[in-house]
RNA sequence: GGAGGGGUACCCAAGCGGCCAACGGGGGCAGACUGUAAAUCUGCUGGCUCAUGCCUUCGUAGGUUCGAAUCCUACCCCCUCCA
């Protein structure tokens, strides 16, 4: 691949490359680049959000480039202030080791093993006594530290920052140093770190990395950005129908960033799927071949394919899935009240609830639908239940001895 | 330290003695239409084996009253202005 390919693919979805004419340079060298990006060892538990910066690691793989997957426990023990408005709690060197082990199962379903190396910025950062510590903050002014849009706003508000913050980006700038890292990837949040890192670097006598930032990926609503605690998230470890249908949920102008940023197709195949939607293609034929390709990451080769079938089954032909929740009941009067059962199966929240739905329409047993709020299930036997489009479960009401 | 404003259900926000399980909006859920998309329309959005019934809930704890989210007392917490 010449190095504009490169460039155009690089570019794709990347929210802003410091500097493109660098990096171009860089490139044009032939020689494979160190790309470097670091983790906090807090938050081990991916989703499809983290994802895309990794993909955009496993992209510089691809072209041949040498990717550092660097493990912030040093820095984990200072905690990044970024975008925080408190200080945030520093994690003990147990805590930090156990939860970056847990990070390269998860990362080599995306990664190349053979060309990604694992490291961490204890390896150099623990060596460092004290006066290269002071050495190191030397490097850097007030002044610039306070440009940082967090520190600035806590300074302001008269909110504390401990000055052991103020070293999280020079340690961060660092590792840059000590890598000598071509190229530093982060999220847009992660900017100013970045930069940092660019400033040491050309103090040591290097040439400065380029930086390149990535969007945060936005999750199921659309609005906000893909997070554990919205609610709003695909995370790796999902089971392959649950990844299936959370990706066909997506709403279809959503789909063209989830392309952008989660697809490894080529751009050019892209822009061929966006131009045959726009000639009249069913926007949802080409969001099952989106789900697909995730779901296969993840789960493996094939297994996109089998939950399309299944998801056909399901909704377009409204048929019941294979699997579902089994569950077992006993009824003392010989039968169960349905919105009972509901409950008990935890289709519901409430008994109350149970009875909402039924009044709705949206409660099938065995295929039909119950409309009567007292309708009740006869004792040994095994029903479908089905509450809305999404909850099944198969429940045997057994007669209490 | 001084002055004022406020804490209501998942969130915002009305209510200021009974008609309050508590207006309205958001969010969520369900139904219709669809492509489990979007948009739109409709309904629901404390709990209780459902009942013109009972129980719990308007910062916390007490009190007044036949009756309190609404009045009184104390306490806790948040915000704004001044020093």
């Amino acid at each position: 691949m010449t190095p504009a390919e490169q460039m155009a693919e690089l570019r794709r979805g990347a929210h802003e490359i410091l500097v493109e004419e660098e990096l171009h340079k860089k490139l044009a060298r032939g020689k494979p680049l160190i790309v470097k990006a670091g983790f906090d060892p807090t938050a081990p538990d991916l989703h499809l959000g983290h994802t895309v910066l990794i993909n955009k690691m496993r992209q510089f793989q691809e072209f041949g480039h040498q990717v550092v997957f660097l493990i912030g426990d040093f820095t984990g023990m200072i905690g990044d202030p970024t975008g925080k408005s408190v200080t945030r709690p520093r994690l003990t060197p147990a805590d930090v080791e156990a939860n970056a082990r847990t990070y390269q199962d998860q990362i080599f379903r995306i990664l190349d093993p053979a060309r990604t190396l694992i490291d961490f910025n204890s390896r150099w950062m623990g060596a460092m006594n004290a006066a290269g510590m002071i050495e190191l903050a030397a490097r850097y002014t007030v002044a610039r530290m306070l440009e940082r849009d967090d520190f600035s706003k806590r300074y302001r508000s008269g909110q504390p920052i401990a000055i052991h913050e103020f070293l999280y980006p020079l340690v961060q700038g660092y590792d840059s140093v000590a890598l000598e890292a071509d190229v530093e990837l982060g999220g847009t949040d992660q900017k100013f770190n970045l930069l940092v890192g660019r400033q040491l670097q050309a103090d040591h006598g290097q040439e400065p990395q380029v930086v390149i930032t990535m969007p945060l990926l936005e999750g199921l609503d659309g609005v906000n950005k893909m997070s554990k605690s919205l609610g709003n998230y695909i995370g790796i470890h999902e089971p392959p129908a649950e990844m299936f249908g959370k990706l066909m949920s997506v709403s279809d102008t959503l789909m063209w960033r989830y392309f952008d940023l989660l697809s490894f197709r080529p751009a050019r195949e892209l822009a061929a799927l966006r131009e045959s939607v726009a000639g009249g293609r069913n926007p949802r034929d080409v969001k099952f071949e989106l789900a697909c390709e995730i779901v296969d990451r993840f789960h493996g080769a094939g297994a996109g394919e089998a939950e399309k079938a299944a998801f056909i089954a399901r909704f377009r032909e409204g048929a019941v899935p294979d699997e579902m929740p089994e569950v077992s009941l006993s009824a003392p009067g010989g039968s169960l009240k349905l919105a009972q059962v509901l409950k008990e199966a935890q289709l519901v929240a409430s008994a109350s609830a149970g009875y909402r739905m039924i009044e709705q329409g949206a409660v099938r047993v065995d295929g039909e639908r119950a409309g009567d709020r007292d309708a009740a299930l006869a004792a040994g036997a095994t029903y479908v239940v089905q509450v809305g489009k999404r909850a099944f479960a198969r429940i045997t009401i057994a007669v209490a001895s």
